[in-house]
DNA sequence: TCTGGGGTCCTAGGACCC
DNA sequence: TCTGGGGTCCTAGGACCC
């Protein structure tokens, strides 16, 4: 299996001479999606993310990054530095994944060659497609094109389009007039570009690293570049040191590859409270242990090593993992494994989170040729103690802010609020004026979940 | 009542093997 | 009374990305 390599200054050679490579990243993506579902929020700032006490932000539209709202900042603060009306979304992942495969699609009509790097972002590699002008007028246009039909099939979801010589390049390019944006690097000028920005716009360089950088004097690319790889790989580490001394020279010969498997899989909560109680944190094991395995058999792989990971009260972090055998997709060998890490671990002065994660994976044929050999995973002794039920949830908590819902007298709408025994939820879909708000019952019997509402204007076909 | 969730890659030490 | 060297696997932790 190929490896995706690193710029290696070795490695290095037959370097692109044209701006043949397309990154697109999706503006203020889910903020854009909710806006666009939700008409009364247009021009709104909207922060999409965890809504709970511990939650953090996803993404905050461009109305509420104006108020200071950030990715990764706890949605507390985001509350107190946005104004009254701003609104506070849980994700709706099913309707991003659906806008994001429409937009992915448009992509792989340019070239066979385009590579995810997650939800809202991509690579294209424009010479792998056919017949494109890989001249920096033919990739302007090319990307006009691209954007006008991102924002058609969208409804309306806008993207900053980067292209240059390399993966570097283009993605720099992307960033560089957010949002609704389009930079061609072109060939030959990448130095130029590279070297004055902040060595922290290097894909690489986060905060541990910047520091260390700064701490030698190191600010912009251009310092980067003045350092010898010796020093560098003293400073950073060996893979990580001739990875910055290669960028610093626009050195980048990262293939754009598509379709890359999966390492693993694993789903992890942070609770609302630190749980100190065995019997709970084993049921919620179990659950988690349950959607790895769904997830494992979905794509038809398995794994050998079990991780659980988990965060104290006071947010140290660690996991503890254990290799079998042979590889496995069960939930039940998983969350046993990992109920007997936890006992191991222990939860003394209380998790506030816990996660189940399966990797060395393979694509292994579940048999039960072998299972009479298999080895009991779990002894009696290290049984979790048995859950005790809980008593039920008041209704409001079946709701939450952003969820799409449907009424049988007033039609469609999305949840604003919640509490008190009463949902509040404005009625409008993507295709309506800003509609009005109604505050129902919790537990309205006319009140149902829905799904995601279509964006689509309705086709002649589908009318007639 | 600061600090998500899903990932990837790298490093480093110890066990183990030849 | 001196104690290799290389490779691989496993475990744990850390940095980073979106």
């Amino acid at each position: 299996m190929a490896r995706p390599s690193r710029p290696r200054v070795e490695e290095v050679r037959d370097v692109r001479r044209e701006a043949s490579v397309l990154h697109l990243d999706l503006d203020a993506f889910f903020a854009a999606v909710e806006q666009r579902d939700k008409p009364s929020l247009r021009g709104r700032p909207v922060v999409v993310g965890g809504v709970g006490g511990r939650g953090v932000v996803a993404t905050a539209s461009y109305e509420a990054r104006a108020y200071g709202a950030r990715s990764a900042m706890s949605t507390a603060e985001a509350r107190r530095r946005c104004p009254a009306g701003t609104a506070f979304l849980g994700g709706r992942f099913s309707a991003y994944r659906r806008t994001s495969e429409v937009v992915m699609e448009l992509l792989r009509g340019l070239s066979p060659l385009v590579e995810q790097v997650s939800i809202d972002e991509a690579y294209v590699d424009l010479a792998a497609g056919e017949g494109h002008d890989l001249s920096v007028d033919g990739v302007t246009a090319l990307a006009r094109g691209l954007k006008e039909r991102i924002a058609a099939a969208t409804g309306g979801v806008t993207g900053s389009v980067g292209i240059g010589s390399s993966k570097l390049m283009a993605k720099l390019g992307s960033d560089m007039d957010k949002p609704d944006g389009l930079v061609v690097v072109p060939p030959g000028t990448e130095l130029d570009v590279l070297h004055p920005l902040p060595v922290t716009r290097l894909g690489g360089v986060g905060p541990a690293t910047a520091e260390r950088l700064h701490a030698v004097g190191v600010r912009t690319v251009g310092d980067l570049a003045a350092k010898s790889l010796p020093d560098l790989v003293a400073l950073v580490g060996k893979a990580h040191g001739a990875g910055l001394y290669a960028l610093a020279r626009a050195e980048d010969d990262r293939a754009v590859v598509p379709d890359r498997e999966a390492k693993s899989v694993s789903h992890e909560e942070t609770f609302e409270r630190d749980l100190t109680d065995l019997a709970v944190l084993g049921r919620e094991i179990d659950g988690m242990a349950a959607r790895v395995g769904e997830r494992l058999r979905k794509g038809a792989i398995s794994g050998r090593t079990v991780t659980l990971k988990l965060r104290r009260y006071d947010f140290t972090t660690l996991t503890r993992s254990l290799t079998l055998p042979q590889p496995t997709d069960d939930a039940c060998t998983i969350a046993a494994i990992a109920r007997r890490l936890l006992a191991e671990a222990g939860a003394g002065g209380g998790l506030r989170l816990l996660g189940v994660g399966v990797s060395g994976l393979s694509v292994y044929a579940q048999g039960d040729l072998f299972a009479e050999d298999a080895e009991p995973v779990l002894e009696a002794e290290d049984e979790l103690p048995a859950a005790v039920d809980e008593p039920l949830p008041p209704p409001e908590r079946r709701w939450w802010p952003g969820q799409d819902v449907q009424h049988g007298d007033l039609g469609a709408g999305w949840v604003w609020g919640r509490g008190l025994g009463r949902v509040t939820v404005r009625f409008e879909g993507p295709l309506t004026p800003p509609g009005p708000v109604r505050t129902l019952a919790a537990d309205d019997p006319a009140l149902q979940a829905a799904d995601p509402p279509d964006w689509r204007v309705r086709t002649m076909e589908e009318t007639g």
